[in-house]
DNA sequence: AATGAAGGTTCACATAATGAACCGATAAGG
DNA sequence: CCTTATCGGTTCATTATGTGAACCTTCATT
């Protein structure tokens, strides 16, 4: 492997480190010489990307990720990323597909690519949908910490078609379901005769910063097709929080 | 200079770059051989800090560091904490106010809070002036280990106005002015018709991890506003070292 | 005083970085 | 339609650079 690949992979490694770490355990758990570590180390401290406690001579992560990272979200915000994502899905699915971010306790939808077939469904940019009756807003729950969730289901829930499950119980179960799974599904939950998948998009901590899903009349959706729409969302938006979180391929020697 | 830290400035330079930019472009910027260029791209964008636009073939600032950025947060809160106090400052003053952070031997502007005026002083995020020119890098220098402090004075420094301080005698006793007040002040040192005044943000080992400055344009200050904005930017760069070390938080080992 | 583990340094050796020259593709100009 | 000048990317002999066993100093523990 590359110098610069093993010293980035130890900048990672540092970084995953949850305390202030000596040099020789970094070596250690680099499998690196403790020589070559510390080469590396100095050599990211003078770039800001490690920075050492002068006290415990420790070392830990430094600033230069905040830099770069400020300059990365102003060329690149959340929408710039995420829409080539839904685009490819709606290529590939010819469904409806849309990108929701989750903010101040609601699910938005910021994104829309509508399917090009005559029979399709519409969704509306700007559009915030009640959790319990979409295919995101079930995606969204099954991530969100149990206390968030578990604030909202005390809520009393408003049926939109006869489908439409309200029942806190039944709720939890669906919800450890799309957990257990990795995406949701919803029937009628909303409108008549529409199907729709959604998958979290999770940010490094695990937490869900949005969702991506499709949505398709149900004449077209039989369990096969169902499954290859559930696959094609759940990748799409593992796709995307690689792409908005740099997550590591890491590439061994 | 190692491999590893050629690799890194490759990477500043990189992100410094406002738009996606070639190979060859990056490699002459980068003052490095093609060949050895595209290596350390392609290294750096298998950890994704880089990321190649597959269609047009071009580099820009990757992913990866928003996801250690938001690890360094987590554990050191420096933009969260600071940005509302350079905020208050900037409602306080109604001028320009900036935030740098000392990384990797430079100084790194990180936040900006823009005056309301009409006459303004623009400052950029991401931006990384010359310590001796500005009232930050004065506040910084005045702060810095005495020998951290001598090898920057050893440099050659070049002039960016006629008023710009190049001698090192002469910059030494307005780093000793600095000191003894608590707050830098700069004329001109930059950019003609700018004043700006800077405090550092002291660790508890007494070492500046960044400053707080307001800058404004010339008319507007006369001494005694001066004095103002002196005390304005001193109390609040008080403050940020309170809020960041203060009672709680940072828990040596 | 002896021990061991820490951070850090040295230097002979081996490996990985280097860069001139190259390829194929694309575009502009005569 | 050929020439020229870019571009992104690749090759490989040369050599600069990274490597790591052994070393030093310091510090806490025994």
């Amino acid at each position: 492997m590359s110098t610069v690949g093993k010293a980035l992979s130890l900048l990672n490694l540092v970084a995953s480190l949850s305390e202030d770490t000596g040099l020789s355990e970094i070596a250690r758990l680099a499998v690196l010489d403790k020589a070559t570590a510390r080469r590396m180390l100095v050599d990211l401290e003078a770039h800001g990307f490690i920075e050492q406690d002068k006290a415990t001579k420790r070392y830990r992560i430094g600033a230069a990720p905040v830099r770069l990272a400020r300059i990365r979200e102003a060329r690149f915000p959340f929408l710039r990323t995420a829409i080539p994502v839904v685009k490819a899905l709606n290529e590939e699915t010819e469904e409806t597909c849309h990108l929701s971010e989750f903010s101040g306790h609601e699910l938005w939808t910021v994104h829309v690519e509508t399917s090009p077939r005559a029979n399709r469904v519409i969704v509306d940019v700007g559009s915030c949908y009640p959790l319990h009756a979409t295919a995101s807003g079930l995606a969204l729950l099954a991530f969100l910490p149990e206390e968030q969730r578990e604030a909202f289901l005390a809520q009393p829930l408003k049926a939109f078609t006869p489908h439409t499950v309200t029942d806190p119980e039944a709720l939890r179960a669906r919800i450890n379901e799309t957990r257990a799974r990795g995406t949701s599904v919803s029937r009628n939950g909303l409108e008549p005769g529409v199907i729709s998948t959604a998958a979290p998009v999770l940010s490094p901590d695990g937490l869900p910063v949005g969702t991506i899903s499709i949505a398709a009349p149900e004449v077209r959706v039989d369990d096969a097709r169902l499954a290859e729409l559930n696959s094609a969302a759940q990748a799409a938006a593992s796709r995307l929080s690689a792409a908005l979180y740099g997550l590591d391929i890491r590439q061994k020697r």
